[in-house]
DNA sequence: TCTTTGCAAACGAACGTTCATTCGCGAGTT
DNA sequence: AACTCGCGAATGAACGTTCGTTTGCAAAGA
């Protein structure tokens, strides 16, 4: 009875991740989201526990999934500003495949229950002290212009959130040429110097 | 009945704009919202017309905001990059002084009913497009680096929205040392050339 | 007196969830 | 081959609660 997966409960939580972000959690009820499974709400409680239980999951996934990124780029033996540069791209190819789970994980996490809300905050404290670990090594070594690594931070993370939102595949804009686009902006900026700024590509 | 302002709209207006901010339009109830204000529920009703009236007063309130910043800034006669400059200054001191205001106006207009949410879109829109006007007139003059004005406006007013969620006024960092980091981040990136960067402040 | 403001009570609708039941189907027994 | 037993999956009905809003009425201010 375990050894194959249980796709239901996966369609479960996929079509949840999509109501979630497109209606919001609260605006979701459960015969949106039994309707978009096609079954009675009643029938979801054979495959799931609770509404909550269902963002529990989306939401803990998904910090896993950023905190083992972390790890992975922490232990990479590379200067610090590619570092940097590795955790943007990470973020963004995150956000272009992952689209709705990762819109739940940012915009819906505040609906969570109490022991649960209290351990995401945390594991979403310890990346972002991690993540700030990382600029001020770079700040140090020279490779990273910024006086506040806080603020840095958090324009860095929230530049990429539109992609939650608008950002359709194959509709004009590929993921790559958005990758490099983004990358482009926030390790360069606006602002041409004088100098021709086409040879970083 | 109409000679003078009525405080007490406003009064309910400002506390809907702290809920919608913190719980969402759909997780505030009028009664909490009536909890806020003092008052009971039913009492509302003597001073507003409904729940999603405010939410749309408050959405239209913000979108004339920035539509008329917009005008303002396209009738200066500066070069272009400091039309963007001083766009993004707007957006930052808005977000810093009406941090709830705002924060209802970018995440919960969502939930208008359908005219004003077609309304809303086409308002949002068109300052869209003023915006990707003035980038495409940058990236002409040679003033501003970008491949597509699009992902770079998206990014661009993304980095902003952190400020709406995180900035606490007062707590070690002020108003315009958030703004002037950002605004450096946002126009001259990450990455420190190898030459100095400290004259272009 | 007339208007404004407040409140308690109540409204129908929708919410998340539970319940008893039924259906379909594979395994085990004759 | 026929029977039945167990069980996961689906259901409609209903639960208790909360939702946004309406109503009737009393107190206060003009």
């Amino acid at each position: 009875m375990e050894k194959a997966e249980k796709p239901k409960k996966q369609h479960i939580l996929e079509n949840a991740a999509v109501l979630f972000r497109d209606k919001g959690y609260s605006a979701t009820s459960m015969r949106d989201l039994a309707r978009s499974v096609g079954l009675q709400a009643s029938s979801l409680y054979n495959h799931i526990e609770s509404k909550e239980k269902l963002l529990q999951e989306i939401c803990l996934a998904n910090a896993l999934k950023f905190l083992s990124m972390m790890e992975k780029v922490e232990a990479m033996d590379i200067p610090v500003a590619e570092k940097v540069e590795q955790l943007l791209r990470l973020h963004i190819r995150t956000a272009i495949q992952d689209v709705t789970s990762v819109t739940s994980f940012n915009d819906e996490w505040r609906h969570l229950g109490e022991p649960y809300l209290s351990d995401f905050k945390e594991m979403r404290r310890d990346y972002e002290q991690r993540f700030i670990h990382i600029l001020r090594q770079g700040i140090e070594a020279g490779e990273i212009r910024a006086q506040e690594p806080q603020i840095v931070l958090y324009t860095l993370f929230s530049s990429l959130r539109w992609l939650y939102d608008w950002f359709q595949p194959g509709k004009r804009l590929s993921a790559t040429d958005v990758e490099e686009e983004i990358l482009n902006l926030l390790f360069y900026g606006l602002r041409c110097s004088s100098e021709l700024d086409s040879e970083n590509v």
